[in-house]
DNA sequence: CTCACACTTGCATACGTATGCAAGAAACTC
DNA sequence: GAGTTTCTTGCATACGTATGCAAGTGTGAG
């Protein structure tokens, strides 16, 4: 029913041996020119197409980037999602999308990475626990963590600074003379959502300025939910300073709701600077993630780790930059 | 460095052949209770896990999903990539995520698929040549359209009974007495865009209604730009039907940016239900395509196909129904 | 012409698993 | 207990490729 084509028909029909057409396909073999072409015409004449599985199984090696993540329907993470992918196409490599429900990356789905022996990995959303991390360093496996931090520098991870930028949005909040703020964290157990907290309090403790925290989960629903029981406190807060912009949005609806005034009564800062932030329905202040840049670093990282692994992990952090539109 | 555990010395340590290990994992495969137990307490012992390269070498076979999808930044993909990647991952599938920069799949992406001998194919928003799906067909890897169609049922597809859902949106709109009216449809290239303009017309010419017809892409931009140029016309039409809601979305703000009032001075439906149609910022009225539904019959078809292959083609169409919400 | 060297090629084998076959063990029938 | 059937197991081999090794080819220097 299949009738698949091997190296060994081809090599029959160039005149050759089994051994020479499989150096043509192997990236930094010997082959002559003249065997070459006969070869690659021969293989054209069959429609002969290497089998990754027998090649892999040998090399021990795959063509696969391992790519985990959760928030598939934040914007956010889609564009990260689209990027990724084109990008590692260009280099020749394939993704395993490996969606995790839960927060936490689940013994299943590393060990399908495992299983497909996956060249690399990024994890984008989902936190992971330490020994899982260790598990792929110790199979020699490159990871990074995207826009997530685990540990202290065990782990390779490209962010956003999102200290400074947590603490830039905080003055930028005060000097437009808000007194009495709200922060709204994501999951709270993500690294992303502990620094953006720590870099915004950080400033309004020193400069002895109220605020209230509450937790959510990185959602529209959720932000609109938290905004919602925030609302139900007596006091209005000054400004709202929400961990990334689909809560923000949440939030802003969950405000027009109650016939609460942007930027009049209340002000909105978000964080991400998804397509959607700059859409006239919403105008979203916001911090914005330098996705392209963050993006870049990762692939270097990945690529050169995968020609030569050396395991060397590093935090890096760029800067991305404060936007300001109409919620502020 | 890379300590790799075959089934020969769990074989070894269980104090079997490697067959009876190879027994153990493989499905329906005859073993005594004995001896999987004391292979799976020596696998355990040695962390074992079977070589999926292997296997597929040997059987042909794989356990992987393609998916092939453009718009993953349209939350109505998202979704889909979402639920199909949780229900594959149930099943036992990992995903093979073919990103297509263009509106057509490319050679490339269709040989990646081939070359990891898919064990099916889901193609979602990207268009796809004759000859292409002839090529899976051949191949015995049972391919699904979903939410498109490919030629006169050679080739399987779940879609949304879109011509029917749009011959009942122009009678809600006539009922509503809109006398002239806007079409926006997607890529004209799709059967979707088509089917939806389709039945549109088909009412609209019946009644012997006054329509304008723009072509758009399926994007945010792309609808609001294309609205942006209906408002150049001197006459605003009495509502909008725009082929799916995130293009309604793009419409939507920029009507508002005309201080156009909706649902007063024009109306706006759009098409598949995303989530943020029901926004309080949008409250779109449109036609909630069943997710859920096109994904099961999606998921069963291909599971059916893998397990015994026919080749046998359906096209299959769900309803979905009408949600009227604020903009109509 | 000889020798040395670089380059190219084929042979044989290995990667880790699945599976047909035959033999052995077990269970069951009469 | 003998005969029959069912179940279980090991042996050997195959899947399609990469690669060490040795042999072959060609090139250039002297």
């Amino acid at each position: 029913m299949r009738e698949t084509v091997t190296a060994k028909d081809v090599a029959k029909l160039a005149g050759v041996s089994q051994s020479s057409v499989s150096r043509v396909y192997f990236e930094g073999a010997s082959v002559s020119e003249k065997t070459k072409k006969r070869v690659l015409e021969a293989a054209e004449e069959l429609g002969y197409r290497p089998n990754v599985y027998a090649r892999s199984l040998i090399t021990n090696q795959s063509n696969i980037i391992g790519l985990v993540m959760k928030g598939v329907q934040n914007p956010f993470y889609a564009q990260v999602l689209k990027r990724f992918s084109s990008i590692f196409k260009q280099h020749g490599y394939s993704i395993l999308f490996v969606y995790t429900n839960n927060d936490e990356i689940q013994k299943e789905d590393v060990e399908t990475l495992l299983n497909y022996n996956v060249a690399g990995v990024v994890v984008t959303d989902a936190t992971m626990s330490f020994s899982v991390g260790e598990e792929f360093k110790k199979n020699h496996i490159p990871l990074v963590f995207f826009n997530r931090k685990l540990g202290t520098g065990e782990f390779h991870s490209v962010c956003c600074n999102n200290l400074s930028a947590s603490r830039s949005i905080a003055q930028y909040l005060l000097s437009k003379g808000a007194s009495e703020l709200v922060l709204i964290t994501g999951n709270e157990h993500t690294s992303t959502s502990m620094e953006r907290e720590k870099g915004f309090c950080e400033v309004l403790d020193q400069q002895k300025i109220a605020y209230r925290k509450y937790n959510s989960d990185y959602t529209y629903e959720g932000g609109h939910q938290t905004a919602m029981t925030v609302l139900e406190g007596k006091r209005l807060p000054s400004a709202f300073f929400v961990a990334n912009d689909i809560m923000a949005l949440g939030v802003i609806d969950a405000l027009r709701k109650n016939d609460i005034r942007i930027p009049q009564d209340t002000k909105v800062v978000g964080f991400d600077n998804i397509d959607m932030a700059s859409w006239p329905a919403y105008e979203l202040t916001t911090w914005e993630q330098p996705i392209e840049e963050m993006i870049e670093e990762t692939v270097n990282y990945l690529l050169a780790e995968i020609t030569s692994y050396t395991g060397l992990a590093q935090i890096i952090e760029v800067d991305g930059k404060f936007v300001e539109r109409k919620t502020t």
